[in-house]
RNA sequence: CGGGGUGUAGCUCAGCUUGGCUAGAGCGCUUGGUUCGGGACCAAGAGGCCCCGAGUUCAAAUCUCGGCACCCCGACCA
């Protein structure tokens, strides 16, 4: 992609609304941009990170066992009458009427619309156990949304559900999820830590929240040092969690962090209310055994930049870097080097197809300089006074120094950081 | 929902206390020129419902009242 006609329009300057480090540089680098408090439009540098997270929790769910569906937004009110989440979710839903007056709900979350699916669906035991996830768009009517993506009316989510025919065959599905999120996060790019955590309006009995350190985090929580177990600061009764560590004694710290996802051990609480039921081999019926996964997908946008950006930028790690790699000529009237950049340019694409950018701005050399320090690609090719003698510039953004290397061999080069 | 703050050019902000000239600066944008390896310089431009509404006044960006939006802290929340 040729940067000048790519619509990535980055800021000098920080706009007077972004607090976080994550927001501003999302702000600052051309990724998003706000329509109202919580909702958040992606530009094209941003949707491409979505997609690569996306696809690879994408990966991730379907190496699992799980099989991706698309459920509906709109959820009509009845549905939620049965659970009586329409009352006890509360505000927290945001509600509409259609034309002719009935309400609906946008969805903040899918336990009633799948339970009710797998109502109709499952009849035998035989038809488990099964694991359906969905990459979709939630609503929640957050009373304060903030810091950017990190709490938003409006935001990207995986949910995944888990259905089986007996409780130890939900506590392995529960199992496998939370090895799944381990092998996201850590393909993702940044630190993490799982936590028993507070059930919360899901409910259930039992539930892991996966923190991320960090000071723009809304989450505090108790880690012990020595074993590395870890629980919410807070109680589900509000008392606060006593200081020594249950497991071995020692004292735990107190620390904030963002959570990045959250895992659930349902039991019976939906699917015996919504009767999702199936016929076991002894001839009973019998409710299933339900778990349910989330991610907050564009939440985990903001969280890499959290998690990595320093004074000049982003650092996107390759995994999820909106681009693989730029190529920068830095002296535009030297046609030796605009050519030189082309065929570069192209050779990378090839290796790389769509996921290379060209800056072929008319700018100024720390223009573009600044600006592929802020856009964060990891791989970056200066090509000015250097081509004259065949070489260009190499310089990891995660790296200290660039180094210099022959025009022919700078594909191979970086190909060699890509791997 | 409680507390605090902010709404003036695309962005960052000054002006408001003490009402009055044609509403400003920097950055960005357009055009021309000089520059050209780390956010250049000179010149000429374009760009404004001073958040909205009602009031006070000869006169309101500025004062009063009411609303709305956005940000931060808290409560709540995955």
């Amino acid at each position: 992609m040729k940067l000048s006609v790519l619509l990535a329009p980055t800021l000098k300057e920080v706009p007077r609304e972004a607090e976080a480090a994550s927001h501003r540089l999302l702000l600052r680098g051309g990724f998003i941009r706000a329509l109202s408090a919580g909702v958040y439009q992606f530009l094209p540098m941003g949707l491409r990170v979505l997609r690569k997270i996306e696809g690879i929790v994408r990966e991730e769910m379907n190496r699992a066992g799980a099989q991706e569906l698309l459920l509906p937004a709109l959820h009509p009110r009845e549905l939620w009458e049965v659970t009586g989440r329409w009352t006890t979710y509360g505000d927290d839903m945001m509600k509409v009427k259609d034309r002719t007056g009935r309400d609906f709900g946008l969805g903040p979350t899918h336990e009633e619309v799948i339970t009710n699916l797998m109502a109709q669906e499952v009849q035998s035991h035989a038809d488990l156990p099964k694991m359906l996830y969905q990459i979709q768009v939630k609503f929640r009517d957050e009373p304060r949304p903030r810091h950017g993506l990190l709490r938003c009316k409006e935001f990207l989510m995986k949910d995944c559900y888990s259905f089986d025919a007996t409780r130890e065959g939900a506590e392995k599905s529960y199992a496998v999820m939370k090895r799944a999120y381990e092998t996201i996060f850590t393909r993702v790019g940044i630190p993490f830590f799982p936590v028993q955590a507070d059930p919360g309006l899901i409910g259930g009995s039992l539930s892991h929240e996966f923190i991320m350190p960090s000071e723009s985090g809304e989450d505090t929580v108790l880690r012990c040092e020595s074993c590395d177990a870890a629980v919410s600061a807070m109680r589900p009764d509000g008392s606060p969690e006593a200081a020594a560590c249950p497991a071995c004694g020692k004292d735990r710290k107190k620390m904030t962090g963002m959570e990045i996802g959250h895992i659930f051990f349902l039991g019976t609480k939906y699917s015996s209310k919504m009767h999702a039921e199936f016929l076991d081999a002894d001839g009973t019926r019998k409710p299933i055994e339900m778990g349910c996964y989330g991610i907050g997908v564009s939440r985990l946008v903001s969280a890499v930049v959290e998690a990595r950006h320093d004074e000049k930028g982003i650092v996107w790690p390759k995994s999820c870097a909106p681009y693989r790699a730029v190529v920068v000529p830095i002296l535009m009237d030297k046609p030796d080097v605009i050519e030189a950049a082309e065929r570069l340019y192209r050779d990378l694409d090839l290796a790389a197809p769509g996921d290379v950018l060209l800056d072929d701005r008319p700018a100024r050399a720390g223009v573009k300089i600044n600006d592929a320090d802020l856009v964060g690609v990891p791989v970056r090719v200066v090509l000015g006074r250097g081509v004259s003698k065949g070489l260009a510039e190499i310089q990891e953004r995660a790296g200290q120094k660039s180094r210099e290397v022959p025009l022919e061999s700078a594909v191979e080069e970086i190909r060699k950081i890509w791997a």
